[in-house]
DNA sequence: CCTGACCTAACGAACGTTCGTTATATTGCA
DNA sequence: TGCAATATAACGAACGTTCGTTAGGTCAGG
């Protein structure tokens, strides 16, 4: 029992990037003090160097953080070996869930890029670059193999991860759609209008 | 000539809003003090309160002013007594011209809505809504006529929206791609794909 | 007794904003 | 037409506050 770390509790470190990351969600980075995100952890501004060397270090581990859990965990459903169109349909609904899950932060990460320094910007920018290019990637793939149809495998893929990055600006729990719903409506459109795959019988 | 004003000779409070926004659009409102804005329009921060209240009083004239550009000039688009996919094309075309020549005004009041009073938050949150709805209603009405094929116009609307406004995160003029080839590749990418358009002869 | 975690106190700089003042136009009226 | 009254557009200085950050001290647990 003891020798062993318990999955469940969060550090200290994670609890900071988290809270953190919240208050950069809904207020802005710009608008968030040092003072505020030591409010409510719960300790005093001074502490919070103890674990960052500034304000956009802890920005830099947001954002570090989230960019690799996205590559790592939805670009391996790209290789799954099943049929094209639900590689892409899982692809789409694994993100829409996963976008929605840490909107705090990826939505902090995309926005406030300009916000770190120029190397550290450009090292996200990267990760971001890969995760787009592997979906293109694939989508021409598919167009190779004959199961999609579109013209241009380049603009239907940011096409079609600017739609589904899309769905955080506008989708509310208590809404009319749950997240499933829409997550079920943006694969079935996605993929078989947008990059025309064959329909299903 | 002395008796009729010159059109071509910008306000000075237009001229404060433009390179108000562009400072905003680049680094972030927050980021940017009123003594940085007055130093690009050449007075002293203390000379723009004779044009607003407070910081977020310009902000509001931004977001008001481009807000109601995007619904004078797009919207009267899907009225016009075309064909259905050639009214969709040519708006496509025409928002994602108009989105990227003002993108230093929409993008700003896209991202920077929170930090306006709630009032006025909301006021342009309406005008941005209405814009959507008109979209949705269009699309509803093509489905209607049995000229676009999708099973949930509410959410082609957002999707096609979202397709379009994320041009502007990606787009760059000495890029490989003009924006008058994006604007075409994703009007029939939009209207023929996702919209389920007819395929034109 | 050492070290990680946290504290109090303070720093200089920048923030949005207000103030009193001043040239320069523009306008109303005798 | 001439002059007083008003409006416009700007100035420099200062306000109180908040910012990110740092220095140095306390204190419990291993």
């Amino acid at each position: 029992m003891s020798s062993s770390v318990e999955q469940t509790e969060a550090s200290r470190l994670e609890v900071i990037l988290d809270r953190a990351a919240w208050l950069f969600y809904e207020r802005g980075y710009g608008a968030v003090g040092m003072r505020t995100i030591a409010e409510v952890v719960g300790v005093r501004a001074s502490s919070l160097y103890h674990y960052f060397d500034s304000k956009t270090d802890l920005l830099y581990q947001i954002s570090l953080g989230v960019t690799r859990d996205f590559i790592d965990q939805l670009l391996p459903i790209l290789e799954d070996p099943i049929p094209y169109p639900e590689r892409a349909t899982s692809f789409i609904r694994g993100h829409i869930e996963l976008r929605w899950r840490r909107r705090h932060w990826i939505s902090t990460t995309l926005q406030e890029l300009r916000s770190l320094e120029t190397e550290r910007s450009e090292e996200i920018a990267g990760y971001l670059r890969t995760y787009q290019r592997t979906v293109q990637d694939f989508i021409a793939q598919g167009v190779a193999a004959g199961i999609f149809q579109v013209g241009d495998p380049w603009l239907a893929g940011v096409a079609l991860l600017d739609m589904i990055n899309g769905v955080n600006g506008w989708y509310r729990p208590q809404g009319s759609r749950s997240l499933n719903q829409i997550a079920e409506g943006y694969a079935q459109l996605g993929v078989y209008q947008l990059l025309g795959a064959t329909q299903r019988l």
